[in-house]
DNA sequence: CTATAATTTCAGTAATTACTGAAAATTCAG
DNA sequence: CTGAATTTTCAGTAATTACTGAAATTATAG
């Protein structure tokens, strides 16, 4: 399979940023292989169009898949796999703020928690964990925020996202109203415990 | 100097998390040290505190101070620099998504832009471009509902994000205002260029 | 200026991470 | 079952990245 030069751009640009984020560039280039990709590809045609050695296709393979970017699937008459990336970007990005999530926001949530409990010893301590703790309140407010804002639909948060900062007015409108109706309103999270769930 | 365990935790924890981030081990372990430190500290306490050469403490502070992410001072009578973490941990995080995106998301942006203006020669380039956009779109809209964001007040900014999901809440409200005022209500962005500056 | 303290640079080396080919394991058509 | 096709594993090696100590540079007190 050969690669034009648009895809092959695509494919070592993703590769590089991949690298910069932690993510293996080979890995990063297999990913970008797959999503630019028309149809389903199995490893040897990955192999060839990226000139990775076979096993090193599969390493890359298994840890996508581990990730959960991707999709396996077989066609009629073939015994190999063919793998794709999912098609909704909102998706892909979803899926990826997840798994880090899982692997590296929430053992330092816990870390952090555990390091909290303990009665500091001394001054410095205290200090200590004066730091610690406002970066767990930050680090845990943004994972609530972003657990809570993932469930929208993609449609309502492209909404939300394209008013930006202008929220704040409706903000601004909805204290105005509380005020005229005599302090009733109120949708904050905060003040509405049991709306957490879900 | 000598680390209490509390803090030696945080210290080795952190440097983990930045070497899956892409960040070398030791310069997370520096920043780490700052972050938590009562006072600045100068080079010389960095490398003894955390058992590394002078030289690397030399380029690791370097390379943070290239993500703008700490603060340089003197002391009476010393002429050695010190340094340290910003106490603010929300103007640290700003810091460092704004920093990525000019070194990654920027350039990404821009490579995707370009390759989108290239007419397609194919059916198969004609596809990923049309990934390319979608990926393109993604991206640039985060950007810029990030930058607009990234302006409001902390306290703002916290409030909303206590909201969570119920902001959406406050759409309803407004389209449902908006109906009954006959249309006229409007703060979405994309509806008033205008606002897009400041 | 000069001498010394402080910092940076950088070539060499160490440590880590990535990649390969060959062999082992698995899968499945017949 | 058997055996060919496919995938995975893994020990060895290559490539990359990180770190150090010595030398060079820079800054400043006297």
């Amino acid at each position: 399979m050969n690669l034009t030069p648009l895809a092959q751009n695509f494919v070592l640009h993703f590769g590089e940023m991949g690298s910069r984020w932690g993510i293996n560039r080979t890995v990063g280039q297999i990913y970008a292989l797959l999503y630019v990709s028309q149809r389903p590809l199995n490893a040897d045609e990955i192999a060839e169009a990226l000139n990775f050695s076979r096993s090193n296709v599969s390493m890359g393979l298994k840890e996508l898949e581990s990730w959960r970017l991707t999709k396996l699937q077989h066609l009629p008459n073939d015994r190999r796999e063919y793998f794709s990336a999912p098609e909704d970007v909102w998706a892909i990005f979803r899926t990826l703020a997840e798994e880090r999530r899982k692997r590296e926001i929430d053992p330092t949530l816990s870390m952090l928690r555990d390091a909290l409990l303990a009665a500091p010893s001394n001054a410095e301590d205290r200090h200590v964990q004066q730091r610690m703790r406002e970066m767990h309140d930050l680090i845990e407010m943004a994972t609530l925020w972003f657990n809570d804002v993932q469930k929208l639909e993609p449609e309502t948060l492209k909404q939300l996202m394209k008013m930006g900062s202008h929220v704040t007015k409706l903000l601004e409108m909805k204290d105005k109203l509380k005020t005229v109706a005599g302090g009733r309103a109120s949708s904050a999270r905060a003040a509405n415990p049991e709306n957490q769930s879900t």
